[in-house]
DNA sequence: TTGTATGCGTTATCAG
DNA sequence: CTGATAACGCATACAA
């Protein structure tokens, strides 16, 4: 592998030229330019990023953290950020945890040893002095989650669109309305509980039903199997997932339910699948790909030392009404 | 950020000595080890990983080039890749391309620069040519795909996959059987063509009907929609995507057309979607998680310098029978 | 305009 | 067992 050395002895030149023509800075004469990228030419030459980085202290990578590469909501955040990153000459790398805390700490090492410059957190289920601790080490936004805490932060109002959801149902004439939650070491689980639970209050309905999943299809399955039993049935299902949703249909048709007749059903976060399964599902929308991008913005602002300006930002969202929740189809 | 000079300091020994701590070579005595740990654990101390990668000239870490991030598939692969390096101390980084050269550069560019050892290319589509330039630079690994060349890879043997599955089609009594292809561009995409073409072959059966799509659920739709005006009709499809085959089944049922009555299908992949559509998918199956045990476990082997094995591994396949090609469901 | 020399943070070699 | 020192590859302050 050649270095920078090579490439200056066979130019003639030191290597603080051969620098200075590479990286653009500093005065060179046309003729030592062409020099000296002929020697690179020859020589194949690619500068080590190791010895550059470590030089300049910085990478100009950043490190977006996920909990889950098999959940498609990801896939068009991932897609705006990377947008938005290598517009500014930035690049990602994903880190998959598998909702594993220790796969987490194995992404958060690399900002330790400097080897990204910052860090996106997307959808994590961390407790706050642990995001703190983060934060410490370099740079933290954390995407499609808020909290508490002084955090950057990019994601839609959850209670909000919880609300909503749930409203719909009641408006559609459901009095018996059950939920399928998210994981509560989640922050936005509870902020969709609370979402469904203060639309029933505010409708004046007393009762509740509220199954715990991890947003997975099975879980939806599994709280399906379940709430069949419940006597009186519900007769609708606000999900904290479109997976969970979708397990939830499947589960219901295998047992000779139908949806949206016998109970109908609206998702959250609107996903490929929603579309595909039968019938198509009703489901909350997020600005996926821009939730990415204005993560990324907000890191990279961080990043050049500039002023950041709002800590949370929030995004609009939208119900989108398909079949699975009966009524007036669209 | 504290430095190694500054645990020494504080330690009152050699940077030397705490570096011998640290990597746990070299000899040191109880108490010499408990005061550098005192130290380090005073400063919040972290080896920064430029330095000492670049002493090393290696980063234990491997990068993985996907395509397509919004593709399920890889799912399963990403995690048989990530838990084998884990277990080998290595990191994973994923780098999305969106099917996009100039983003692939952008990765390769990580293991020129030297932050990354080696590489595993995923369901490539580039020319042998470049993948040459690449194994050039360092370690390579294709998974999902192989190529004349001389690569390692691991993949199953998509050419007999298929086959199989249009064999199966033709068994079940189908004379007219259509095949909606992959970018050609891409090796699998000929492989699996060719199998289908075998299969009409060996059974006699003259007419055939190609389509070419990029494996999306969008293309399959489209590709349907042509399907429906060919005359006369084809009465099964094989598909060499799940996402071909559920695009393709959403537009049929939206024409009135019955699957399978109207139409058999069969997929290639076995994604998550394959089971939530309506009629659940037929397709092929291929052990995922192994393949991406089996890609990690040759990049490391080559990483460590030991002989490699063979020089292909083919992993076998299955065809998973459902719903949507008729005969006899499971 | 160019070269020399230094330092980024670490590890390995060699003396002691 | 420990310390001084060189080296990894590069960029930059300073001198020429």
């Amino acid at each position: 592998m050649a270095t920078i050395k090579d490439v200056a002895r066979m130019a003639g030149v030191s290597t603080a030229t051969v620098s200075r023509v590479l990286t653009g800075n500093g005065p060179f004469t046309p003729d030592t330019r062409r020099k000296v990228m002929e020697a690179i030419e020859k020589l194949n030459y690619q500068p080590n990023g190791l010895g550059r980085y470590l030089r300049k202290q910085e990478t100009r990578t950043v490190i977006v953290v996920l909990p889950d590469i098999t959940n498609p909501f990801f896939s068009q955040i991932i897609r705006g950020m990377e947008d938005e990153a290598l517009a500014h000459g930035f690049t990602v790398i994903l880190g998959n945890t598998d909702n594993h805390a220790d796969r987490q700490r194995n992404y958060v090492k690399l900002l330790e040893e400097r080897r990204a410059d910052g860090i996106i957190l997307t959808a994590v289920r961390n407790p706050q002095p642990e995001i703190e601790a983060i934060q410490k080490i370099g740079p933290v936004v954390l995407a499609c989650e808020y909290s508490s805490g002084m955090f950057q932060s990019v994601a839609i109002d959850n209670e909000q669109a919880a609300f909503e959801a749930t409203s719909h149902l009641i408006r559609l004439g459901h009095k018996r309305i059950a939920h399928f939650a998210g994981p509560s070491e989640v922050v936005l689980s509870g902020d969709r509980l609370h979402g469904y639970q203060r639309a029933l209050r505010e409708h004046g309905i007393a009762e509740q039903w509220v199954g715990e999943g991890d947003f997975s299809l099975e879980s939806g399955r599994r709280l399906m199997q379940k709430l069949l039993q419940a006597n009186p049935r519900p007769t609708a299902l606000f999900a904290a997932s479109d997976k969970m949703a979708i397990g939830a249909i499947l589960e219901a048709k295998l047992h000779g339910l139908k949806v949206p007749d016998d109970l109908a059903v609206v998702g959250f976060d609107d996903i490929e699948m929603a579309e595909v399964v039968d019938p198509p599902l009703t489901t909350i929308v997020q600005p996926k790909y821009q939730i990415g991008v204005e993560a990324m913005r907000k890191l990279i602002t961080m990043l050049e030392g500039r002023p950041d300006p709002a800590l949370q930002t929030i995004l609009p969202h939208t119900l989108v009404i398909r079949r699975s929740c009966g009524g007036r189809p669209e």
